[in-house]
RNA sequence: GUCCCCAUCGUCUAGAGGCCCAGGACACUACCCUUUCACGGUAGGUACCGGGGUUCGAAUCCCCGUGGGGACGCCA
């Protein structure tokens, strides 16, 4: 059974790379039938916090990333880290190391200046035959692994192929600090062994603790997982992805008025393909995900396409669901929404023309404020040639009733009576219904509209008259 | 500095030796549709980082260079 993980550290919010990372792992669990499990590594006690961890849950629903098994913490397995540690110290496969972190400090800056690559230099390493110096009084131990000194560790990435890296390069890291809790890299691989972790799919950036991670988990005796890891998702401008580069974080695109469906379609599809598809639900990517197809390569981040994509679900989206999701935001705007336009009928009316919800409240917001068109949209529009006809039209709209079609017809009607081309009628009540040059059909805007608002609203083209004369 | 990784249109990518003088998508341009603007439809331009090999044949394999990125923590 493949059983795969997502293992965030909860010092900040679910970012985009992190989404991928759940949304690869998650997938994958899903295409084999297999166990997606949530772990929350929080071991750093002083930049982990429960708002961090409740940002990530929250961007893992939104998005219904949903997990088999968790979420683990890591703070509540403390015992069972510890009882390993001490195995690994009776075995030999770790030992106290009492160099203090100035001393290690001073040491790196000398290798560092020396042109070598820091790294501990051993000297409270056990060896055969060596004599080790006297724990100083007063300083507590780390605990370090005692990595192999000699040969190559490898595996066979999913993603980028094979890796090898010879142990020569790699010191004897610390497992546990001196106040006795673990580091990341041991509890890790602690988990991933005893969660029965087969699949590990994390990012980039884990590469180099690959070869130590798989180091302790043979000196454990454990079963070494496949790693696949994935390359890093860069910001707009090609740069690598910080808190300067705006919506980085998950919930961001909720803001910003994205579908959780149309960032996940984008997701899918930035550093993995099925050949030319595009557009596709989760329940077809889990279908066809595999790791073969993911690029090695970073990936630029493209928010044009996200538009692209989230205007497309938008387009198809139910439109009661639409305007359950357009309302909390026209209220955040202090828009009271009211039945007499019906919300879900505006939303019908414009989600074929927008690329997100704030969009589509924006537009929306027109319907339950009166605007106040500019003057030179006025100007422009309401010409001596229009106003007669916009009168003749506004005196004979209470006869007919208030349907698409016979408003439709009336406008028509009006426009041949006066000899007159369409846009001649359909600009000015753009301008006078909504404040704006581009709407949808104006026969269909008018009918979203009570009969009364659309009057009142028309009414201001009386004050137009003024300014009009005196320019003449 | 040392180690590791990466390299096809502006961007995301297809491509696993001949199907490729390189395909799709976003963006862009033009036209069509049209009651404005969108939507939609049609058409178009733009790419295999450089140099050496291997091979009858290379975007695809190998080497070197260059450029980007990552890591080198008692962070994760």
């Amino acid at each position: 059974m493949i059983r795969t993980r997502f293992a965030p550290s909860p010092t900040g919010f679910l970012h985009i790379g992190g989404a991928r990372t759940a949304l690869f792992s998650w997938a994958y669990a899903r295409r084999h039938s297999g166990c997606f499990v949530l772990r929350i590594e929080d071991t750093d006690l002083v930049r982990s916090t429960p708002e961090a961890v409740q940002a990530i849950l929250d961007g893992m629903r939104w998005l219904g990333l949903s997990h088999d098994e968790g979420p683990f913490y890591q703070t509540q397995r403390m015992p069972r880290y510890r009882a390993v540690i001490e195995d690994m110290l009776a075995a030999g496969s770790a030992y106290r190391c009492y160099m203090t972190p100035d001393e290690l400090e001073r040491l790196r800056e000398e290798q560092r200046s020396g042109g070598l690559k820091p790294r501990y230099d051993g000297r409270w390493r056990p060896e055969p035959g060596k004599t080790l110096p006297i724990p100083p009084a007063g300083v507590p131990p780390v605990v370090r692994f005692r990595n192999p000194a000699t040969g190559v560790v490898a595996w066979d990435d999913l993603v980028k192929g094979r890796i090898e890296i010879a142990n020569s390069e790699l010191d004897d890291l610390v497992i546990a600090r001196a106040d006795g809790t673990p580091t990341y890299n041991f509890c890790v691989v602690v988990d991933d062994w005893e969660m029965g972790i087969t699949h590990v799919i994390r990012g980039d950036d884990h590469v180099n603790n690959t070869p130590r991670q798989i180091n302790i988990l043979r000196a454990l005796g454990a079963q070494v997982p496949l790693y696949a890891h994935l390359s890093m998702i860069l910001g707009d401008d090609g740069q690598k992805l910080s808190k300067r580069h705006g919506a980085v974080s998950v919930m961001q695109y909720d803001d910003d008025g994205y579908l959780p469906e149309a960032v996940l379609n984008y997701l899918g599809r930035l550093g993995w393909s099925h050949g030319d598809d595009e557009i596709f639900s989760m329940q077809q990517f889990c279908a066809w995900f595999d790791l073969d197809h993911i690029t090695p390569s970073a990936a630029q981040f493209n928010s044009e396409k996200l538009n692209w994509l989230n205007a497309h679900y938008l387009k198809r989206a139910d439109t009661a669901r639409l305007a359950t999701l357009v309302q909390p935001r026209l209220e955040a705007r202090g828009v009271t929404v009211t039945a007499a336009p019906s919300l879900v009928a505006i939303v019908d009316l414009h989600k074929e023309r927008v690329a997100t919800l704030n969009e589509l409240a924006d537009l929306a917001q027109t319907f339950y404020i009166d605007p106040r068109p500019k003057a030179e949209l006025m100007a422009k529009h309401l010409t001596p040639e229009a106003l007669p006809l916009l009168a003749d039209f506004v005196a004979r709209l209470p006869d007919i009733p208030w349907e698409v079609a016979a408003i439709g017809t009336l406008i028509k009607e009006c426009v041949t009576r006066h000899g007159l081309k369409m846009p001649r009628l359909a600009m000015p009540l753009r301008v006078l219904l909504t404040g704006l040059e581009q709407t949808p059909a104006v026969d269909a805007l008018m009918a979203v509209f009570p009969l009364e608002t659309v009057l009142r609203r028309l009414a201001v083209a009386r004050e137009a008259t003024l300014p009009q004369s005196v320019l003449r």
